[in-house]
DNA sequence: ACCGTAAACGTTATCGATAACGTTTACATT
DNA sequence: AATGTAAACGTTATCGATAACGTTTACGGT
């Protein structure tokens, strides 16, 4: 009888008690409270880690109990917290990928190359965009860092040209990769793109055509990838014997189309006119496809055009135009692969960073 | 003396422990030991309640005191465990999204218009991609509810036809909206475009430039997206006295342009000879297109082309494509200031569901 | 019958951070 | 001087799950 008031002041106490603790969490008491294993434990009467070694698929059980557990889990509606598990796994499964933005076929392609891979070893993806910002590349690699994903893939905005974000995951013991948009100074796992071969492939084949005044329209060159399509640009040309010409480069300060489309009017209104133009991205030659349009100009017998990445824009405008086309999807996957390996070394101390650089194809299109 | 030795046996027990604990949890001693809020309160021997009530900016806390854990932190390279202060406070600052793919541009649009509201709140933002299959996107939606995110934005895959996944988010307390890719049949927060009327405008434009066979290229029709469409479509028919014909009604399993191609093959060598196509995306235009520069087929003269959502490729290729505008950034950010409406609503039974459907604009360019 | 052993569980500590609550101290009030 | 009060802290419980370790029980070997 007495145990039995007891009981029940027991349960009016701690109703009251967790009413209040939901109040101050900002949580409304008509919020479903979640089923955890205790909750589970304690309908079977058993421990908690009974619980979890029966949801585990543990051998330290015994089949009906494991068996019981099941069950009841499945009738409680029992759904696994993944923060909790990962708190105290010391690792959440989890990749995160920073890119600059998904709103362009590369870059949402090697996503899902990295995701491809990433599901078949049971990780997770956590994509983010920096929209090119390096402020917002910081956030989001502190925010992933913070957040215990196993490895972190980057991209480097266009903005980036300072690399303590990446020191810092290394000193933090945080595996790290970059790729397509990376830098030299840093001892780490890299997947490229032969950036400098491919831009003197397709700039050899623009010289091939017979054109001889060929500008190159590109991004920020202290980007590396900018830098080496502009360094295989010009490697071309003195290997062709062609004079190199300031005036037939620009440099944008965003690679949209409708800049470029700005930017090639004015070079041809400047009175340098190229009678090529070798873009860093599809995007740009896309720009430089309207513009000529626009002024009536002939491509590709006054003006030949060639981009690179292989969007599949290019297979489409007319006319088409010429590319080099990457592997986007592979080169995810390739980087998830390399990720993943170190995240699954043993010996982080010998784990020795490879630089994998995958090599671009030349499409030859109507636009040279 | 004595406490010496005992100090100094413990800390010797103690690293032995560790080094077993860490052995098994398969990290080498070579890893990074991560600082924690008890390493501050240790150094400063003060209590972690205090380190906590410091970096938070608490105000029950000394300035001094609040200065010198400051202090200690940055000098420690603290970084705070956000998986430990989400379990506890039952809300993880996340926002998880699930879109077919982000390969397209209303996609990549619309996640961008979601992040950038979410951001401006404190919402990070957690991409998925269900590659337009119902069982990833079930597991999906479980991972990310198991996560404790606050909320979930999803764009059903085109198999999806089951919603008991959805239901049970409902079920357990979880914010979920549906936008674009969304059903009828469950009360719950929508973002759609005024697809109905979208495709009834297009196909009056279609009808007054005098065509009158006209084809509907789609995908599955148990999508809400596409039957909505379809209907709009017909009902532009029916309303000119254009007699339906299910001849020209094309059923894609696919959203690409390569399926796209082959389907308007089909259709144009089957003896139907459709005067205009209308197609539920811009990338099975493209497809009607490139199908018809390959068969001669003069556009608009003999055959007009119109899309729906305006990508950007419907701009520059040759002849320009006449589409429907879908505002995609506009409708990400409706979507996340709806959902983030709903998960800071204190009463959650009383919160009213809203379906925000956003009108579409008729952009007419020299496929019509 | 005795002991060793291993299966099958329970107990406790832990992950990192925070909320709830208790305690101390200084200072003001009457 | 006695009491009130609030600032500033410490202690403890908690979030949910799991690892480490201790305990019980049954069973086999000798």
């Amino acid at each position: 009888m007495l145990a039995e008031i007891a009981h029940d002041f027991y349960v009016g106490s701690n109703r009251f008690k967790n009413e209040k603790i939901l109040k101050h969490l900002n949580v409304t008491s008509t919020m479903k409270k979640s089923i955890t294993i205790k909750d589970i434990a304690k309908k079977l009467n058993v421990s908690t880690a009974t619980v979890s070694r029966a949801l585990r698929n543990s051998s330290e059980i015994s089949k009906e109990t494991k068996l019981a557990v099941i069950k009841i889990a499945k009738e409680m509606h029992y759904h696994p917290n993944l923060l909790a598990r990962s708190l105290i796994k010391k690792s959440s499964k989890v990749l995160g990928v920073v890119v600059p933005t998904i709103n362009r076929q590369f870059w949402s392609n090697s996503i899902s190359g990295i995701e491809s891979v990433a599901y078949k070893k049971g990780y997770k993806v956590m994509i983010f965009q920096s929209a090119e910002s390096y402020q917002k590349e910081v956030e989001i690699v502190e925010i992933l860092a913070n957040s215990m994903v196993d490895g972190i893939l980057i991209a480097f905005s266009k903005e980036t040209q300072n690399y303590d974000h990446i020191e810092d995951l290394k000193e933090r013991g945080i595996p790290v990769l970059l790729f397509e948009r990376v830098c030299d100074s840093i001892p780490i796992s890299k997947v490229t793109t032969d950036d400098f071969l491919g831009a003197k492939r397709i700039v050899n084949h623009l010289i091939e055509r017979g054109k001889k005044r060929i500008a190159f329209i590109g991004g920020p060159l202290s980007l590396t990838v900018c830098m080496d399509r502009f360094l295989g640009y010009k490697s071309s040309l003195v290997e062709n014997g062609i004079p190199f010409d300031q005036n037939l480069v620009i440099e944008l300060s965003e690679f949209t189309t409708e800049l470029s489309v700005i930017a090639f009017k004015n070079l041809w209104s400047s009175g340098e006119s190229p009678d090529a133009v070798f873009c860093f991205a599809d995007i740009l030659a896309l720009g430089v496809l309207a513009a000529s349009k626009e002024l009536g100009i002939k491509v590709p017998e006054d003006l030949a055009i060639a981009g690179f990445g292989n969007d599949d824009i290019t297979k489409y405008v007319s006319p088409s135009i010429t590319t080099m086309s990457q592997p986007s999807f592979e080169i995810g996957q390739l980087a998830a692969k390399l990720i993943l390996k170190e995240i699954n070394f043993e010996e982080k101390d010998e784990f020795e960073y490879k630089t994998e650089i995958v090599k671009p194809d030349l499409i030859v299109r109507e636009s040279t």
